[in-house]
DNA sequence: TTGCAATATATTGTCAACAATCGATCATCA
DNA sequence: TGATGATCGATTGTTGACAATATATTGCAA
């Protein structure tokens, strides 16, 4: 993709070149798929078409798929098929209330931890964050607000802390594209991030962790509202994309 | 468990019954086998070599492999090899730190859904380990610790939390069987689980989430202390098995 | 003896074909 | 007409062979 660097291997902090294999790309692009909402709740993902579209075996696709299967963004019967997940209000209850804690819980972690750096770039996700909502670009908007939270959990150091919150990511990412998708709400979004950063940045680690309690609250009313309206009977098992 | 029921395929709770495949079997007994201690920690596994060890091809061991991946026990490098995670005391500070948050955050969830049926389990797995404990049976005793601790996951009705419950006890698991099998340590163990279950049976919810706290520090301390002299370094990049 | 380059081997990554299973369709019969 | 059983197409599960890559070994030269 890129022009012809001389010859730049002698940085000073490798950490380790991603060696690539199919696998690895072609579970990136899938997730990227499903996310940006070209595959949709509940839109069965056939191995042959997938392994033709990216022009793979069905070996590596299939471990790719089982990569997302396993960070739950999809769901397979043996011998019968794998789609993506659906909607339901009570998956909305369990990532807001886990969400939470874990946020909490980074920030305790990393309170001591806030350097110059940190506000620094906590400022500047801000700032992407909010471009991205008055430009109006959904897609980016859901990017940097997942990045302005992820901040916290990178500062934590806590790996395994890390690793959960990139789990629920992926599921909160999905419903808020939906979201996104089904009815383009800009709302007082920008406001709510406002007090969030502001927390952050300040003194009080008490009135931090209030704020994020109030601050999930509130995204766990708006996400939950839409999808008891997206999905009425919160009987997700056999929603597919068809609709009748 | 029950006597020969006529016919009662009328009955109003058939949840799934679970379609076999050899993916899922391997899975079951790779991770059993490691948790064991077949497999310690550091030791490599060739694909070749367990296909034929569980007489199937590789395509099923892989993508058996690629889920304990996911799930942390095992690390893999593209084109060289794969083996079962190292010990590592920061590793012990984050699963700990982990389990503190998320287990009193799962007393919060089940709290109020402790009914009769909660207390006679709670009562019945610490009879369980109990007797494990006296036995000197070390795998027994880490299996039923884990299923003690498990039930609050299970009664709190949080499906993702009791995943990342899930995340947690593999390595947990882990770490304890490694513990165990360098030396046999029965020690104050059973006093300390008393106390939890008389704080998880009592009336108040505070009093137990500081059980948790403390109990969880006790842990900690056991088994890093363990890993500090298992692995005196604590540079568990190249740890196998081999020792110079 | 030490350092380096070429080679060899072991291991994983990828592929295409075959087998097993499931769900739906359709014919058959009471 | 309604229900029951067989058939068909589609999809995933499984296999063995081949290619790509990394590490270990060996030989050579300084």
């Amino acid at each position: 993709m890129s022009a012809s660097l001389p010859l730049a291997p002698s940085g000073p902090r490798i950490d380790r070149l991603p060696k690539s294999t199919f696998r690895q790309h072609i579970a990136e692009r899938l997730r990227a798929a499903i996310l940006a909402g070209e595959l949709g709740p509940g839109a069965p993902l056939v191995e042959t078409t997938l392994a033709a579209q990216f022009a793979v075996s069905r070996g590596p696709l299939r471990e790719a798929m089982r990569e997302l299967i396993e960070e739950g963004l999809l769901v397979t019967v043996p011998y019968t098929g794998t789609h993506v997940i659906s909607l339901s209000v009570n998956d909305i209850h369990e990532i807001y209330s886990m969400r939470i804690v874990l946020e909490r819980f980074a920030f305790e972690q990393a309170w001591d931890r806030r350097d110059a750096q940190f506000r620094r770039e906590l400022q500047r996700r801000m700032a992407v964050l909010t471009a991205a909502i008055d430009a109006g670009d959904d897609r980016a908007s859901i990017q940097a607000e997942l990045d302005l939270h992820g901040l916290v959990y990178e500062a934590s150091g806590h790996r395994l802390l890390q690793r959960s919150w990139f789990g629920l990511r992926g599921r909160l990412q999905l419903y808020w594209a939906a979201h996104h998708r089904a009815h383009a709400t800009r709302g007082p979004r920008r406001d709510a991030h406002d007090s969030y950063v502001q927390a952050a940045l300040g003194q009080s680690l008490s009135a931090m962790l209030d704020e994020i309690t109030n601050h999930m609250g509130r995204g766990a009313e708006r996400t939950e509202a839409f999808v008891r309206f997206a999905n009425p009977f919160d009987f997700p098992t056999t929603t597919t994309g068809a609709l009748t």
